[in-house]
DNA sequence: CGTTGCCTTGATACCTATCAAAGGGGGTGG
DNA sequence: CCACCCCCTTTGATAGGTATCAAGGCAACG
């Protein structure tokens, strides 16, 4: 199986076999994250770029009242902070959710990948650009879709990020996160998730057990997220199971 | 009084003299767009990348239901749509709020700029970060802060904002956009934003009247909507009128 | 086999939407 | 310059979605 940053690029453009080398040989073996523990710390080397290699993770901001809200999820092939370091200093946490294995590009070593192939560069540009969709979609969400269309929508983009990635077998793929992730990312109470949950259960459309996600009708799924692939913007076909949203 | 765009990215690093000149001359005289009128429409040269020279827009996405969901603000000095020429095609739509100077570089010109001023190139890279950082930090008022709690944290980012490029008059500034805007933007009706304000108004904490806001008490406004103007990323001091928020 | 999360269920309160209608303010045409 | 009109703002009453509080069930883990 090839490594999950190269798929993750190759949603957005095509790549040589020697870009795929390169950026193998960039990120390394990775080094394993606790689950439930943050990746990105304060005084980190801000000058590296983080990848997920395998697991998932979450961006979120903790608040005193001890309410938090997860603002995405990072799936496997996603960076987590590229070019972070432009900044003077972090405005939110990344958290692994799962065991995360993470691989580690340092800056001088992505500059000299994205100076030498034009397709790297414009990989890495459209998965910002893309990521940057995917955040305003969360707002779109959070705003004016119902508890039930938000966790439709979410399911939907998890599963078509995860299908682009060839982490799907058809209509299932992992989903190891607990309802109380999933309100803290919707903006509810995970007893509201709950409920919802238990709706979408009776509407015959998903099955959620055991840290995966079967979507049973997907059309209907979509339809009742308002759920429409294009802002991901996976142009390129990769992975042999990709979405089948109508 | 200077551009705005040159103002807008002198809050991310310094630029020197040659830089401004280039910006100005590259952005052009800009044209004029109605108020309440799309900016961006598909089939636009994607190769433009478009500035708000004066007047407010916004980023929204229409639903078919008649619900529309506005995913940010865009003021004086913003770039429409950086780098969008790179992805497929638009996910959302761009509309004047108020009648809008817009100002167009073309994308030879600047890929022309930003590879002759390593300055530019970084103001340029850092503004795309902190529209980043707004969008996430909308997504956590969308999902978890009360309704009086985010118009409070939305007046203190547009303040701010409109601080770093000097339109402002102390606590007071422009706030053109009406209550109908605002629920679109807080994902609540009009009619719930009518009753928020006067909530505001009866605290002694704004005056909102003939499209201008005053912050009487910036602190204890700041305090009320969890807002902390870290996550605007605006390091550099420009302009004599800059925030007070404590 | 006990402990610890996580999931589930019930009752109540609150925030916000919805529907409806009246009051103001600014802009436009006469 | 004034009158009209449209859009925005304001107000009231009711309904609905979601939070909160509390407690029990279940399953994985040490």
């Amino acid at each position: 199986m090839s490594n999950p940053l190269v798929r993750k690029l190759e949603c957005y453009t095509r790549l040589s076999e020697a870009d795929r080398l390169c950026l193998i040989d960039a990120v390394g073996p990775g080094r394993m994250v606790a689950a439930r523990t943050d990746i990105i710390h304060e005084g980190d080397d801000p000058r590296t770029v983080n990848v997920i290699l395998d697991g998932w993770a979450c961006r979120y901001r903790q608040f005193i009242n001890g309410r938090r809200q997860i603002v995405s999820f990072l799936l496997p092939g996603d960076p987590c902070d590229p070019h972070i370091f432009l900044l003077d200093d972090m405005d939110h946490t990344i958290g692994a959710i799962t065991p995360v294995l993470l691989g580690q590009i340092s800056g001088p070593a992505l500059q000299a990948m994205t100076a030498r192939s034009p397709q790297l560069e414009l990989a890495f540009h459209r998965e910002a650009l893309a990521t940057a969709a995917v955040q305003r979609e969360w707002t779109i969400s959070l705003g004016s879709r119902t508890g039930i269309e938000r966790l439709a929508h979410l399911f939907c983009e998890l599963h078509a990020r995860l299908a682009a990635i060839g982490l799907t077998e058809g209509n299932t793929c992992p989903m190891p996160i607990t309802q109380n992730d999933l309100g803290d990312a919707m903006g509810q109470t995970s007893v509201h998730i709950n409920r919802t949950l238990q709706e979408l259960r009776g509407m015959g459309l998903i099955t959620l057990r055991s840290r995966r996600l079967t979507i049973h009708d997907p059309a209907a799924l979509a339809r009742l997220g308002h759920f429409d692939s294009a802002y991901l913007h996976i142009t390129e076909q990769v992975g042999r199971a990709v979405a089948q949203h109508a």
